[in-house]
DNA sequence: ACAAGCCAGTCGTACGACGACTGATTTTAA
DNA sequence: TTAAAATCAGTCGTCGTACGACTGGCTTGT
């Protein structure tokens, strides 16, 4: 060992090579290098890219998995994972049950936060209400998904009440429940008849006639009124597809409505 | 969200082999088999207790990394780290504006969950509740902190709504506004009046009052009440704390109280 | 008694090998 | 010609071997 007099170094690394390569990667993540979906470098490819041995790879994107990052599929590759909601595991959202439940914590919060919004709302912000509803009613009428216009109105009235915390909480559960492509799901198939979703789409308006008029409590009632309604709906589709399943025949899907 | 996926069951294989080792380990840590501080089994061990080779094992570790239950030390072993704060992004939670944003998302959801509790209790439940407020009584005369049992009553009310999302949620905003010294914020120190406690203490008896007669509607404006009480003493103490401090002159805390 | 060296145990990294999985492409059969 | 089956290349999962780095305890020498 040639020891020369170098200058004190630290004695020993100071993480290992494999949390530096999820490191890496993970900064990557957050950054938007990689985004909610996209395919990661192979196992050969950050071999390369990081120079290191396809252990420590493994072991970084292991890491990557537990802290729920990313998942692998075998045989593909790894894929990023959307941010998951602050406090709520949605990998246990598997069964209609879970969802129902799920809903049930929603109603609370969306619940009050009309009534917040109804009280704190700009008039940029119920511009921008107005203008989800008009893309709902649009997207319906020529037979479109109106799943994004739909989340822009719940997400404008979670923005109205000023309070980061209720947004935050509206941006994960919004980006964990409406791919639907990523749940292993037997299939409520069809979109739901358009007659349907018209009338969801006038229970926004209710709710944002409420927001405008400055009234929480008619807010409130609204959106619990039209957020039971949904509930309601899947609660019964789910029933129907369960009878129907078992007669070879499929149910509605009221899920691509509010 | 008005988008509701269905979900069906998985398609997809089991999981990996270092999938289940993790799970084996955190599995244990949880149920207290293993304990914070303690020395998890060495590699070798694990190789041999779970029939798997080093790779797996190794992954496995890895993957407890990551997710934060385990540190492990070159050439000593791997240890149990205690729980971490999980889920919400506590960080965020750094002065008293934050702390009162966070209760009123915590007054949505413990409304909602007074109210579902009042429908859905069993005496077991009720019989919990009961004693957590005997609990705080004792407490206040005893001139101990009654945080403990604080948090308590409010998890059985969550507890009693029979969802887990509620369950859990709680557990993560409860930690949020309990643990005073987290925060960066111009203490606001001492323990309130006992007066001031046995005040509280009394609204949560009306709470359950409410819960064990099964009226969810006066469970619901119960607990509203309280929290925004709670909600009012902490803003008015941190206004007086504001004025002190320029005294140089402490205000009073409620924080200690639901 | 204290310091240095040694040793066994443990973790970190690298490599080679083979099987399992996946989707695309090619070949074969109808 | 088209559809089904087989093949192939790429990718991930597991196993085993090997060596270096680190750590703490024990033994030996001063």
């Amino acid at each position: 060992m040639d020891h020369v007099n170098a200058p004190s170094l630290p004695r020993r690394r100071s993480r290992s090579l494999a949390q530096e390569v999820m490191n890496d990667l993970s900064e990557k993540i957050r950054s938007g290098v990689y985004r909610p979906g996209d395919k990661l470098p192979t196992e050969p490819e950050v071999m390369a890219e990081q120079g290191v041995s396809r252990t420590v790879v493994r072991e970084a994107m292991s890491r990557l998995q537990a802290a729920g990052l990313v998942e692998t599929r075998h045989g593909i590759g790894t894929f990023v994972l959307p941010p998951k909601p602050a406090g709520l595991d949605l990998m246990t959202v598997v069964t209609i049950r879970d969802i129902l439940a799920m809903l049930e914590l929603r109603i609370s919060i969306e619940t009050e936060a009309a009534g917040l919004a109804a009280l704190r709302r700009t008039p940029e912000q119920l511009a921008r209400m107005h203008r989800a509803i008009e893309t709902i009613n649009e997207n319906i009428s020529k037979g479109e998904r109106s799943v994004d216009a739909d989340f822009q109105f719940h997400l404008q009235i979670a923005q109205a009440t000023g309070n980061k915390y209720f947004e935050d909480f509206y941006r994960h559960l919004g980006t964990a429940t409406i791919p639907r492509d990523r749940l292993d799901t037997p299939q409520l198939s069809a979109e739901p008849a358009p007659n349907y979703m018209f009338r969801a789409n006038r229970e926004h308006e209710y709710i944002l006639s409420a927001i405008e008029r400055k009234d929480p409590e008619m807010a409130r009632a609204s959106m619990r009124m039209h957020l039971s309604n949904s509930s309601e709906r899947l609660k019964r589709a789910s029933e129907q597809a369960e009878e129907k399943s078992q007669e070879g025949t499929k149910g509605k899907d009221p899920t691509a409505e509010s």
